[in-house]
DNA sequence: GGTCTGACTAGGT
DNA sequence: AACCTAGCCAGAC
């Protein structure tokens, strides 16, 4: 059973259209929780849903996070990939360009 | 109920 | 540009 809080992140998430990435404090502050950064890459870790495009959300650095498992990561370039965004070689994606700005 | 741990971020070196 | 630190806060134990 997923927190009120976590059900927010999800609720954020769902909203970036395809083809656009978003920020962990981006979909905080979407959420209506401003400064809980850590608690979105946490709220998706924890994910059980599969209607969530969890891999437009990468950090500030418009890097996709490192993490325990590097499979995950490629699995989310990929995505992206798919989806038409563009990512060098070094894993860069530019937030310039394909940074989702909800009104 | 104190401590530790992160898919984070902004600012300083 | 890479690295470090402090601030952050809900879960797990």
């Amino acid at each position: 059973m997923p927190s009120l809080n976590y059900q927010k992140i999800y609720n954020a998430v769902k909203r970036i259209p395809k083809g656009k990435v978003a920020t962990y404090g981006q979909i905080a502050q979407l959420a209506g929780l401003p400064g809980h950064a850590r608690q979105v890459g946490y709220a998706l870790s924890h994910l059980d849903e599969s209607d969530i495009p969890w891999h437009r959300v990468i950090n500030a650095k418009g890097e996709i996070s490192p993490r325990w498992h590097p499979d995950l990561e490629n699995e989310q370039a990929q995505r992206l990939r798919e989806e038409g965004i563009n990512i060098t070689p070094a894993g860069k994606i530019s937030l310039n360009t394909y940074r989702w700005q909800p009104r």
